[in-house]
RNA sequence: GGCCCGGUGGCUCAGUUGGUUAGAGCGCCGCCCUGUCACGGCGGAGGUCGUGGGUUCGAGUCCCAUCCGGGUCGCCA
């Protein structure tokens, strides 16, 4: 029995109110959150995307009708309510941010009922996640979920505002494109007109950005909507939303600068939190070295040290192999760990081993200063004392050594550096370190594809000084690439474009494409760079990346109003699904002859 | 694709070495209650223990397979 509103007009929303509106008339409408039934007298919080104000109802004021239908109230029926601020002549309530006032009904429609909820719609939802997202609608409802929302709302307009004024030019580009083997997977959109052919979805608005910079719009930016058909993770969705930034006759320095800018505002108006300025720098080459991540949290220590020189002689195979095979033995100080149960220990070196480890080495600096380690007995006493020395090793203090390749033994201890913090519960959420990380290498090699793979893309500019080692040693040329950190979360990255054509057909030559395949896949970008291009660089964030780490949130779920799970599906839509044969037979593609059943 | 964690009334969970009729809190339904706001009182309904096999006299519990969700490695230029 859903009633009209015909003849009301909301007059607030329901924290709209205050202790000045005392006296007055007001409309509200909004879901009923609970109601207390005390017989003569019922009391109802009221519930909007503003918060909470308590209803209360006495037939006195309200009339028999509106009393009886005010009995039948249950969660999350639709109401109107007419009447007048006041304040209460019970206790007010510290919780609620009306807690001073309720609005006595003088009328009641119920706009829409409702059918018990399948979950309660609160804050802090103890619910899984799974049935949250069955039921989004309902979840979005939770005031936590909208706060996130409204947070990520601010973010775009505060960001729209502020490019704006910077004088960047919004443009929207095409979400239908060209696909590009290289990189991460393409969603394909089949083309009716042209059997056969597909359309991609965009990875990010790479190439067109790069365009506009060759037609003078100087600087541009998007909100764009990103589509990969890769795994998901707790960070990433397969669609995601970037802000992206291209500006001409720019070097690394002016991007760094507009964008320290606009994260300072965006922290300081949305979060009062004053980012220093400048964000620190630092090379990819020193991140790997001292924290064995591309993006290190730097909100704790316990860096990584390179302690091969140390061990150099030493008879232990493990470290001398690695040492041998052109490897590195490295360590963390888990500083006052030194009593860490076996167990504990032995958890850290199956973590270890996730991440390509073949085992771990450890040395438990006792509180008497002897060790209790897993391979002291191949060491001698001067060398288990130098190697404590090198990690600054005190009594009390846990020693953790990897030794293998380079590329294993930081992420080993990268990885166990993170978990370690984790433990220790070193990684707060409000403390907010920023850093970027230039300089990263221009290529690297794909032991599976057996060649050098461009590391960021393959339009990214070389640092001048290294140029001339392309051929001699491509794996040491260095980009003029920058990625922008937070808390160990890369947000964003991007680079120094190439401009100049003989670069490019270099780097295409370096990754191993003909001219031909580049014409075929690039034809259009190197045509347009016949015709006058400016220097040019850019970045783009991860929006929802930012809104997570800004809104405190565990999940880039958590800011995303439809987001999908694991499998790349909605639980709600339940999408992807199979298609009507026929759509399929237009598109010209061939009906499978083993749909999937579902259960 | 690998590894790890989880799945028991609507929700969140407990459930011992396998052993009667699977419990609790919240929610829900009914009645009562004029200052509640984690309202209160009395009464009540509600469960194929994710699914399918197997072991057993007997399975929520053990084994195998599988589905669903989460984390992570690979992957993500």
């Amino acid at each position: 029995m859903a009633e009209s509103m015909l003849g009301l007009k909301r007059s607030h929303r329901c924290t709209e109110l205050g202790a000045a509106n005392i006296g007055e008339q007001v409309t509200v409408m909004g879901w009923v959150q609970k109601s207390r039934n005390k017989g003569g007298i019922i009391f109802v919080d009221l519930r909007d995307r503003s918060g909470l104000l308590q209803i209360i109802f006495e037939e006195n004021d309200c009339g028999a009708e509106s009393f009886a239908k005010a009995e039948k109230l249950r969660s999350e029926f639709v109401i109107a309510v007419t009447g007048r601020v006041e304040a209460r002549s019970g206790a007010v309530n510290e919780n609620l941010i009306t807690g001073a006032i309720e609005v006595r009904a003088e009328s009641l429609r119920i706009l829409s009922e409702s059918e018990t909820p399948p979950f309660p719609i609160e804050e802090n939802s103890k619910t899984k996640e799974e049935l949250r997202l069955k039921y989004r609608f309902l979840d979005l409802r939770r005031p936590d979920i909208q706060r996130n929302l409204i947070l990520r709302s601010k973010i775009a307009v505060l960001t729209r505002q502020f490019l704006a004024e910077e004088g960047f030019l919004e443009i929207e580009t095409p979400t239908l494109i060209k696909s590009t083997p290289e990189g991460a997977r393409d969603y394909l959109v089949p083309s009716r007109v042209h059997p056969g052919s597909f359309y991609a979805l965009p990875q990010s608005p790479q190439l067109f950005k790069q365009l506009l910079m060759c037609s003078g719009y100087d600087r541009y930016f998007q909100l764009a909507r990103c589509y990969r058909d890769e795994d998901l993770r707790a960070d990433r969705q397969p669609e995601f939303t970037q802000i992206d930034m291209e500006m001409s006759f720019v070097d690394v320095d002016d991007v760094i600068d507009v964008n320290e800018r606009l994260l300072h505002k965006l922290f300081k108006e949305l979060l009062n939190v004053e980012i220093p300025m400048p964000i620190p720098r630092m090379t990819w080459k020193e991140a790997m070295d001292r924290y064995g991540s591309d993006k290190p949290d730097t909100r704790f220590g316990m860096e990584l040290k390179d302690v091969s020189d140390v061990v150099k002689g030493c008879e232990f195979a493990v470290f001398k192999g690695a040492l041998e095979n052109g490897g590195s033995v490295r360590g963390i100080n888990a500083e006052g760990q030194g009593n860490m149960p076996r167990k504990k220990i032995d958890a850290l070196v199956a973590f270890a081993k996730d991440y390509g480890a073949k085992g771990l080495a450890y040395v438990a600096i006792q509180e008497d200063g002897s060790y209790k380690s897993s391979f002291a007995k191949f060491m001698t006493d001067e060398e288990m004392a130098a190697l404590a020395a090198a990690m600054d090793g005190k009594p009390g203090d846990l020693l953790l050594f990897a030794a293998d390749k380079n590329q294993v033994v930081w992420a080993v201890l990268g990885a166990l550096r993170l978990e370690l913090a984790r433990q220790q519960d070193l990684l707060k959420k409000d403390d907010f370190k920023f850093l970027w990380v230039t300089e990263f290498p221009l290529l690297e090699y794909s032991e599976e594809q057996d060649r050098f793979v461009a590391m960021h893309h393959p339009f990214t500019m070389p640092m001048d000084e290294d140029w001339h080692l392309i051929d001699s040693d491509p794996g040491a040329v260095r980009a003029k690439a920058y990625d922008i950190v937070l808390n160990g979360t890369e947000l964003g990255g991007g680079s120094v474009r190439i401009h100049q054509s003989d670069i490019q057909s270099k780097m295409f030559e370096v990754l191993g494409f003909t001219p031909e395949k580049a014409e075929e896949q690039f034809g259009f970008l190197l045509e347009a760079f016949k015709y006058g291009v400016p220097p040019h660089a850019g970045l783009a964030y991860g929006l929802d990346r930012v809104a997570m780490l800004m809104g405190g949130c565990d999940s880039i779920r958590e800011v995303i109003a439809f987001p999908k799970v694991k499998d790349a599906s909605c639980l709600m839509t339940e999408a992807p699904t199979p298609v009507d044969p026929k759509q399929l037979d237009e598109l010209g593609i061939e009906v499978s002859e083993t749909p999937v059943e579902e259960n």
